[in-house]
RNA sequence: GCACCGUUGGUCCAGUGGUAGGACAUUAGCUUCCCAAGCUAAUAGCCCGGGUUCAAUUCCCGGACGGUGCACCA
């Protein structure tokens, strides 16, 4: 199995490990390694490049905790927690809520409080689906992912951290919106922890319990904002939509993003947009297409914010796993924290020509409706304005009624002070909606990992590399001297290596072994190109040279020590491939076979 | 959270009621002008707690961690 290799691998050569193994292990907690570190700051930037920088986004670092009253208004307070029921004969848990929208007509016996449950399974006499033993009695436990902390001593406020990198963008809207001027569209980006308490961590890097996400907060009108579309409308996807996913013989849907954004497979241009976007940067970072999809979320399936998602999902060891979410949010977090917060989560639109519009208003005559009414004063008030927008024609009679707390009110047309105005709207207030795509970026190494790994011979010895993209790879480059009994040769690689790296390369040195050795170790943590110093190159007319040998192939090239580093940059960078080296310079015929 | 299985050098494994052995890797030296070669030497381990026992890495109980299944899962 290539999973247990890889993992074999990720611990042996330093890519990432169980956390905190001297005191037992702590599960969902992995640290990466020098060579994980690496990649996973790689594929950071190269995320970064595309989605904050070629975007033309900002991106912004928020706090990791943050306020109970945030995730009150965000809905994961309440939206992430599980309500679990355990029989007390079996001593099987099972998901409360989901047994009570089973017995009775109750659809979102999440939202009721835990009690209500607990008498809801008795008097419906729900029984444990898996033996049959009557749950009548039993606790309702409140179980919520989210890591509950304090913040402050003393009277200190509950706070938690965050389960997603988003509600960081969310909550800092206003002040954004002003940083973007006011001018929508606009996208904000944020790399960084996220964490959630998850019953049970599995897999590795799949499921943690800390876990770094790169995501996107896109934010449009809802209306007028088009995406870019023509950019990625000739980008070849696999899609797998809902229906597919639920026919019986359900099957990939192989299209571009143009097509499927016009036939409505993707309902939201802009999440088509961001899929063709997606396609193409998880292409150029090294995920094998052929093992790669995009699955549309069963109804059933979707956040409590979702309107539309659609995952990312690649194979890793024969497994589909989800590595990207793009979420059509419409205005869900912008509106529940515009009702929640203080701040105004709307952005003010101008139109192209200011608009005269009549309104009807009113302008309650608080002298009156004050001792009349006393405490509900205000509430009349507002209910006369409600109406005076619902139906101005109520105010052409004597007296108006409006409803407030359940009973009718009457008070005198006059009291009220109707009356229409011409007023002249320059634009308005307008939520905007969000297109959420969403990285994670520890599934994102695994899954390079998984797809880089290859197996072959070189000279007839078995060998395993990981062909990791060279701008993704952990180290640029890997110096040796070719022997070690001859000083010069030594000096003068470690000489070459200091140059490198004063360059800006990421280099490794080595000279422990011998030279198959030293290739193989790199070959192992994916560095795509190996100097070697050799007699050869130091000795004779001309400039001093090296080789250079490219990690797939194995094959090597004769290189002039002086302009090395810029000589390898367009490689590094993904620009140029090794097949130019192999024009440009003499070949060294090691008598290496590879296959 | 439940069930089953597992946990022995850095990694992968063998083994035992009297504190352990291999392979690979690593380090040092010799050798070596291009792909895990060879020779010599060195470093390094029984997941944690409790129990039984003269003695526990081994048996029993509990825990932690891992794998698998169930449940759960933006």
């Amino acid at each position: 199995m290539a999973g247990t290799e890889i993992v074999e691998l990720a611990k042996r050569r330093g890519f990432f490990f169980g956390s905190n193994g001297a005191y037992g292990g702590t599960a969902g907690f992995y640290t990466f390694g020098p060579q994980g570190a690496a990649l996973k700051r790689n594929v950071e930037d190269a995320w970064r490049d595309r989605f904050t920088v070629a975007e033309g986004n900002q991106e912004i670092e928020a706090p990791n905790i943050m306020p109970e009253a945030v995730f009150e208004a965000s809905g994961h307070l309440d939206g992430f927690d599980d309500m679990l029921v355990e029989c007390g004969e079996c001593g099987e848990s099972h998901r409360a809520d989901h047994l009570v929208e089973g017995a009775t007509s109750i659809e979102d016996a999440e939202a009721l409080p835990g009690s209500e449950v607990e008498l809801l399974i008795r008097d419906h006499g729900i029984a444990c689906p898996s033996c049959g033993t009557p749950l009548a009695g039993q606790d309702v436990e409140d179980f919520n992912l989210m890591f509950a902390t304090d913040i402050g001593p003393g009277d200190s406020q509950p706070g938690y951290l965050r389960p997603e990198t988003a509600q960081g963008i969310f909550v800092e809207f206003p002040r954004l919106k002003e940083y973007a001027r006011g001018r929508l569209p606009f996208g904000v980006t944020q790399v960084g922890a996220a964490y959630r308490n998850e019953i049970s961590p599995r897999g590795g890097l799949l499921r943690l319990r800390e876990f770094t996400q790169a995501e996107l907060e896109q934010f449009i009108h809802p209306e007028d904002d088009e995406p870019p579309l023509w950019k990625v409308a000739d980008v070849e996807v696999l899609l797998y939509p809902a229906d597919e996913q639920e026919a019986e013989d359900g099957d990939y849907v192989e299209t571009t993003v143009g097509e499927a954004v016009d036939e409505g497979v993707v309902g939201s241009p802009w999440v088509g947009y961001y899929l063709g976007v997606a396609q193409e940067w998880y292409e150029r970072v090294g995920v094998d297409m052929d093992r790669f999809r995009f699955r549309q979320h069963l109804p059933g399936e979707r956040a409590h914010y979702a309107a539309d998602c659609w995952d990312a999902e690649s194979e890793v060891d024969g497994d589909w796993i989800e590595i990207a979410g793009f979420s059509y949010r419409a205005d869900y977090d912008l509106s529940k924290h515009g009702e929640y917060g203080d701040d105004a989560f709307t952005v003010f639109q101008r139109y192209d020509e200011p608009k005269t519009v009549e309104r009807a208003t009113v302008d309650p005559d608080m002298a009156t409706l004050g001792p009349e009414f006393g405490g509900r004063a205000a509430a009349v008030a507002e209910a006369l304005e409600d109406l005076a927008a619902r139906d101005p024609d109520a105010f052409e009679a004597d007296a108006v009624s409006v409803e407030v707390d359940g009973e009718t009110v009457t008070v005198d047309a006059d009291v009220a002070n109707f009356s229409v105005e011409e007023v002249t709207e320059n634009g308005e207030h307008v939520t905007p909606h969000v297109v959420e795509p969403s990285f994670g970026v520890g599934r994102t190494v695994q899954t390079l990992l998984a797809h880089a790994y290859r197996v072959d011979e070189v000279d007839g010895e078995e060998r395993s590399y990981l062909s990791l993209e060279p701008a993704l790879a952990p180290t640029d480059a890997a110096v040796f001297p070719l022997v070690t009994n001859e000083e010069t040769l030594v000096e003068t690689a470690r000489s070459v290596a200091n140059d490198l790296r004063e360059q800006g390369l990421s280099v490794a040195y080595d000279d422990s072994g011998s030279i198959g050795r030293r290739y193989r170790r790199q070959d192992e943590v994916g560095t795509p190109f190996c100097v070697t110093v050799d007699r050869d190159g130091l000795e004779g007319d001309g400039p001093d040279t090296v080789t250079v040998r490219e990690r797939d192939t194995a094959a090597q090239v004769r290189v002039p020590v002086d302009g090395l580093a810029d000589a390898l940059a367009p490689l590094l960078a993904g620009e140029d491939s090794f097949e130019s080296f192999l024009d440009a310079y003499e070949t060294v015929d090691s008598g290496v076979e590879t296959q």
